[in-house]
DNA sequence: GTGAAAGCGCTAACAG
DNA sequence: CTGTTAGCGCTTTCAC
């Protein structure tokens, strides 16, 4: 029947292959194969007849020797460090869509902080099965950047500047002299800042940008920084909410607004306000970054990142260059938009001069 | 030099064979694979040599090549409705870390709702890529189910029941009861509930059996169950902080009481709460499931349901299918544990009776 | 536009 | 314990 001199039975372990396409559709796994795949010059005809046994015999290439005879993958690594966090599991989305949207398959590593970040960086990625990949909020040393480079996997860097590789991000230091700025605007002189830890400066390598904004903004104000009002939390809400409490516990002493660096803990210092019997922005105003949908609850000020764009843009970006337009390392940086809503006003009593 | 004919330079484009370290270790590509992957015996004195060839070259096995010829991928498919929202992003984060360890790749698929669902599984699932996947509350029509099972892909579902396929969840019904029960032992009798969306059944098949848990609990005790008490919230902070802020409007016909079927929903009732007026648990007492971290901040007493360990317990079982332990398609019932804090305390004006 | 055939790099019998 | 060898299923020159 069959030519190639082995009928088959399409079940679950002998699925069609290719040759079952050809034979059924009386042309060559060449042409099958064109046709299929769109590479090459196949007669209309042909492609009917193809596209009509393939359906009919339910076939799907097989990816492993797709990959093996092709050298390409459709397969695209996805590194960040954390998954359960709002800013990443977001970026993730807007990759996962745009890969999805493209055809691509995504293999996700996760460093959980450091716990896998070396088992990642020098086993699974280098396992040749990925056509490219987006590392988000990464800093690589020369090793590892080395490493990654004889792997010949071509990068793109999502949220802090990853040198010698093309970049998606926003502008942190902008974005933090903006929203200080905003306060400031309103009157506060007494400017609290809260971001992430020390040992973030690894995964957000922005986190110190945004600080530094902050601290820009207040010297170009001719305002003082008081170094108990630089604090750390950690990105989290619960982490936030201890802080700001603490912050907060002196009525004399205490800011009269706060740039959080996230609005997880912006939201954290609203609620630590509010436990203290404060009133947002009647004694303090609250500002965040992100558009984090709780901020919405909160009547949260925010500078919206579009933590989304960013893992779909970086996506669009790998896959121009994976067909041919070979960007130059350049950094691409995103714009990012106030959205104010009720937790910053002026400032009530001013307190100084 | 090279046996076999062809010396090459190991740069990117050309990284080393199985060949080329059977050639520097003197042994066939027969034993450099043995000795490689573990499979099959080799003498400690040619495994050395092996070993040491491939450390020098540097060597690493073709993924694609190995797939193709052993018909093992070493990589299993994580398939999701979101990823970002907590209990899927740490259910995600759970079984990255467990196929990590395994050293098995981890391929996402995210269903963002609907919109990638018949995609998912009508084209990527089929790729013959998969050893195994690993199915976060998603319920399969029939058809689904088949194709599914058509591509010979081992499934574990994990956070609701999936026909004929073995689970891992806990037991939602009975947690909706004894959350509820909590709040009815601290001699609230006016209790409100907040589930999942209509269109959730789909994804939260979970939801209703909470819903019904409170249900049941509120019969068990002969408690009334007004209607309007029974609200949708979608899972999200923002969705139950409008919805409590409407059910507690009222001050003469609220609740007391307020079960919520996840932590934001819970969280956000309470900064409702808030915002009105009522103290926690004074005037209203909340207590939520999950174990999210922002519960700590709020004080918010909650059911731990292990939303981590649900996902390194699915890749378990579906690790020890893969390695011949054929288990049969049972529902792995995990505990889920009562996290007491601040949100819930005993009513404060009994109404009514 | 289409077919024949040579691999892609590795694994798994099968001998020895 | 080790080598030989035949594929795994698809892509891609190279002729026609």
């Amino acid at each position: 029947m069959a030519e190639h001199g082995r009928p088959r039975d399409h079940g679950a372990l002998n699925p069609p292959r290719l040759q079952d396409v050809a034979d059924r559709a009386g042309v060559s796994t060449a042409t099958v194969s064109r046709a299929l795949s769109g590479r090459g010059h196949v007669s209309s005809r042909a492609r009917a007849k193809v596209q009509q046994a393939a359906h009919e015999l339910g076939f799907v290439v097989s990816y492993h020797a797709s990959s093996l005879a092709s050298g390409r993958s459709r397969n695209i690594g996805v590194v960040l460090p954390y998954v359960d966090r709002w800013y990443f599991s977001t970026v993730l989305e807007g990759a996962a869509g745009a890969l999805m949207d493209a055809g691509y398959d995504l293999s996700l590593y996760n460093f959980e902080g450091d716990r896998y970040r070396e088992t990642v960086l020098t086993d699974f990625l280098l396992r040749k099965r990925l056509d490219a990949a987006v590392a988000v909020s990464l800093h690589l040393d020369p090793t590892e950047a080395a490493q990654l480079l004889a792997a010949g996997i071509p990068l793109v860097g999502v949220g802090g500047p990853l040198e010698g590789v093309p970049t998606i991000s926003i502008d942190d230091l902008d974005v933090g002299r903006r929203a200080t700025e905003h306060l400031i605007g309103l009157g506060h002189r007494r400017i609290a800042h809260l971001g992430g830890a020390e040992e973030g400066r690894r995964y957000f390598p922005m986190s110190s940008d945004r600080r530094d904004g902050w601290e820009q903004a207040m010297a170009g104000a001719g305002l003082p920084v008081d170094p108990a009002w630089s604090l750390i939390a950690d990105y989290t809400f619960t982490g936030a909410y201890q802080q700001a409490k603490n912050l907060l516990a002196d009525p004399f002493h205490r800011p009269t607004a706060v740039f959080a660096s996230s609005d997880e803990m912006a939201a954290g210092t609203i609620l630590a306000a509010r436990d203290l019997g404060l009133t947002v922005p009647g004694d303090l105003s609250v500002i965040g970054i992100d558009a984090h949908p709780i901020g919405e609850a909160f009547g949260l000020t925010t500078l919206d990142q579009h933590a989304r764009q960013q893992g779909t843009r970086a996506v669009e970006r790998l896959l121009e260059h994976l067909s041919g337009g070979s960007d130059e390392p350049s950094n691409e940086v995103l714009p990012a938009h106030f959205v104010v809503r009720s937790s910053t006003g002026p400032v009530a009593a001013p307190h100084g001069t």
